[in-house]
DNA sequence: CTCCATTCGGCAAACGTTTGCAACAGATTA
DNA sequence: TAATCTGTTGCAAACGTTTGCCGAATGGAG
């Protein structure tokens, strides 16, 4: 049926191996032998047969990717950097997604383990302990989680988050409130830290409130608390929480970013078309879905368990204003950011 | 190294091909066996190796997953049902993304077709002859885009536009707008046509623009050309326009929807989110996603090349109002309808 | 008691590659 | 001239399964 190193061989005179050759080791194969089998081969639309191949060397050429939920618009831009990214590097991706859920997590990795070179964890909800146990079995990037030991690649949440607090502040807010992501989030627990001293170190204070599912109709939902709690602005684990809050506190005829402010995470795409358009911590997904496949491919080489941890930026729109402890001439700068 | 059947066997006293039958033929050996064997491979970690029985048996339990764009939140929900639904079923998914390119998607399907048992192509922007041309090498199954005798599910788009349309006229307007998608798009040529044959029919007038690539800076850009037509409603190609027209024209204190309204194509969660909130047609992406994996399953079995057509539904928000030529009681019919 | 059918399990070939080894020719060196 | 090296190719085993075929064992019917 199909055509096989068989029939170009045939073809083209030679043996097997030398077809075999010209395509996994050209170097090895006279030039005139390899062109005239390249020629046979085009003419005849070979392909070689990656099962075949992953068979005798091990080596699939595949990877896969593990997120939490493909409909959260933090992970599109990430697969799809890792995508092209592995593509390039004649890798194919498989994507599948846990529903947030942990135990589909390790289900995952195990049913994927053996038709994949190696797996990128992303957002893991699952224990240190599990995910350690999984890397034995099979090679394991972990993105947005450290864990001593294994390589992973992080955004620097900690710097976002404390560069939220110190706008916020800087605005002149003193109450601050941050809603939390969901139970097992690395990064929640690094944000939640991370603004907790920042706020300390600045005289502010910093009420938590959740967990949360990493969704915008929990923000939304949580309005009412948020303004029981008397604070001035919001830091939220991310922009759909961020917006679906906004978009309530607007609702209830509450101005943003008059009364309050409200800062999110990742810069979404959605976060510049929501009016007032968000502020917001935008982390390098496209970099990290990059800097990951290249971590694991390379992974095999030396046995080298980097760990690479990538800049994230605020990005000042138009959902932070002023608080009731402003400076003079804090709205000017605000504005003057906000027009980029 | 790793555990392979042969170790089982060995393990449990039987030759391999017994173990191989207790996992792909299960009636064919002794329950008692099958139970022993199942233990002993339980407790060895067995998994069996995909490659080996892709080799043999031609099927390799993959099938690829190829759109025009990850990050354009139509493809997510679509992407995500696909792959629980295969996953059910035991097959994996390879997600690729081409750039909305045409020449990528041919590569793309060629690259993939020796890896997997068919292929979903979402929304193709190349020919129907290359489409065809492909279908002779690889199973595939086409979605959003119609050609007779290709196996495909579409939205009912046409229905969509229509709904749209009369809303949009009963609501008063006599002047609508399309904003045309990108080129080489079904959908877009179903929509136009569709929407132009029901302004007709309605003794409406409507002005095509375009094309347009489809996010949300098009729509932006889109604004003043609109404005300058002089109508009074627009049908955007989807969701991500819309919403840039939207806010573009808010931004020009152009209001929504008192002086223009403003429909949309897809219904993404962006949609619910900004204000006002979009009007805008509903496809079943989820459900047009485990259609797809179905048929493409079943395409083995016989060689029915089914076409699917689903339901779209018009999504009321606020984004559209009453027009100069409205009936009375326009106003209080689209509260109700928006309310929900 | 023989015969036949049925159930179960073993044997070995096959799937399409890769790769260590050996063969050979021609070139280079001693 | 003999010995060694280098570049190119062929040979055959191996990767981990599946599956058609055959034989052994079992049990029921005649």
């Amino acid at each position: 049926m199909a055509v096989t190193i068989r029939d170009v061989a045939k073809a083209s005179g030679v043996h097997i191996s030398t077809v075999s050759r010209t395509f996994s080791a050209p170097h090895l194969v006279n030039p005139e032998t390899r062109t005239r089998v390249l020629a046979t081969a085009e003419q005849l639309g070979y392909r070689p047969n990656r099962a075949a191949r992953a068979l005798i060397t091990g080596r699939t050429h595949n990877i896969g990717l593990i997120v939490a939920d493909i409909a959260n618009p933090f992970f599109p831009p990430m697969i799809k950097a890792a995508e092209t990214h592995a593509r390039r590097r004649d890798y194919h991706v498989f994507v599948a997604d846990t529903d947030e859920d942990p135990v589909a997590e390790t289900e995952l990795v195990r049913a994927l383990a053996k038709q994949v070179d190696g797996i990128l964890l992303c957002s893991p909800r699952m224990s240190d302990d599990q995910i350690e146990q999984l890397r034995r079995e099979v090679p394991l990037v972990v993105v947005n989680r450290l864990i001593t030991g294994l390589p992973a690649v992080v955004m620097d949440v900690g710097q976002g988050a404390r560069s939220a607090v110190a706008h916020l502040v800087g605005l002149g807010h003193r109450h601050l409130v941050y809603l939390s992501g969901p139970r097992g989030s690395w990064t929640n627990r690094e944000i939640r830290r991370a603004a907790g001293a920042a706020a300390r170190a600045d005289g502010a204070e910093l009420t938590v409130l959740g967990p949360h599912q990493p969704v915008s109709s929990a923000g939304a939902d949580a309005a009412e608390t948020v303004l029981a709690t008397g604070a001035t602005a919001v830091l939220a684990y991310n922009d759909l929480m961020a917006i679906g809050l906004l978009q309530s506190l607007q609702d209830r005829g509450v101005a943003v970013p008059e009364r309050v402010s409200v800062v999110g995470f990742d810069d979404i795409a959605t976060s510049a078309l929501v009016r007032p358009t968000l502020t917001t911590v935008a982390n390098p997904t496209a970099a990290a879905g990059r800097a990951a496949v290249d971590m694991l491919l390379q992974q095999g080489d030396d046995g080298s368990t980097g760990q690479v941890t990538l800049r994230t930026d605020l990005v000042i729109r138009n959902s932070t204003g002023p608080g009731p402890y402003a400076p003079a001439g804090a709205t000017a700068q605000v504005a003057a950011y906000a027009k980029e």
